[in-house]
DNA sequence: CGGCATCCACACGGATACTG
DNA sequence: CAGTATCCGTGTGGATGCCG
């Protein structure tokens, strides 16, 4: 009978590993202790990061500043709404900086902080992972219906 | 005019470290190199892994096969549905298989795959990513309203 | 127990137009 | 250029009920 599960925890005190389970009380019923009491930090995460585009964007921003047309001349695919939303979000959290430059016309420089850069580790782990999928099970990116609007 | 980007081509041939770039003709017009093979990497992964959840049941698979409502259980905030839909998901895509155990009540057994331990590899640098990421900027998990319905 | 079916409220996000 | 505003189809996903 399984009943002692070990997962996700949020304390990372002694590290390790708090172990979540799933005890059984006499009567059969079934408790769950240390669960994740909030999303996972995994969950919690992909909050952040996980936003659709966000990762691809922080991503472009590696080499770089970069400024926002081209921004979204790169991750082609993705609308102005999409990046402007999802720079503001990143911003927010500190992952990125944005300045406005004094020209003419106005150009605006998206930067990634020190703090930005600790994600690129996992997102590199993640594009290598990514890279060696059959293409196949990849999702396609589904092209949305047009609104009808002229 | 937008009428030139290579996006999230599949071809993974020459990947390695080509960077994306914008460049200008003469008329000032611009042009994308190498926009999205590497980024889109992290979009596709992203699809794979990134789906509400789908990262949390695959951690928790981790440490052995778990029965299905235990894995509901565990995972709070998710629902049966979505628990379900991911699963489903992920044994689509070969990273965890599913085992009715001969017993009554039935017993549904999920168990990762050694391609779904590959994964792992990079969800545990996002956790511990995550860990270290201050509270405050976790887009909170908003409580959906209710249906209405009784 | 382990689902599937249904219903339905939103949130997401593309398209488009407009602005300084 | 770098957005903002708006409109709106559509997907997502929670809630609930039923079933073998």
């Amino acid at each position: 009978m399984i009943n002692q599960y070990t997962f996700c925890n949020l304390k990372t005190e002694g590290i390790a590993a708090m172990k979540a389970r799933v005890d059984q009380d006499p009567k059969g019923r079934k408790t769950v202790h240390d669960a994740c009491d909030t999303p996972c930090a995994i969950e919690r995460g992909m909050r952040v990061i996980g936003g659709k585009w966000t990762g691809s964007i922080l991503w472009h921003l590696k080499d770089g500043p970069v400024r926002f047309n081209d921004l979204a001349r790169m991750i082609g695919g993705a609308s102005k709404k999409m990046i402007t939303e999802r720079l503001r979000q990143l911003q927010a959290q500190g992952l990125v900086t944005r300045q406005v430059m004094d020209t003419a016309p106005v150009s605006v420089q998206y930067e990634i902080t020190e703090f930005g850069r600790t994600a690129l580790g996992f997102l590199e782990e993640l594009r290598l992972w990514s890279e060696s999928l059959p293409a196949e099970l990849i999702p396609a990116q589904e092209a949305r219906r047009s609104t009808g609007r002229a």
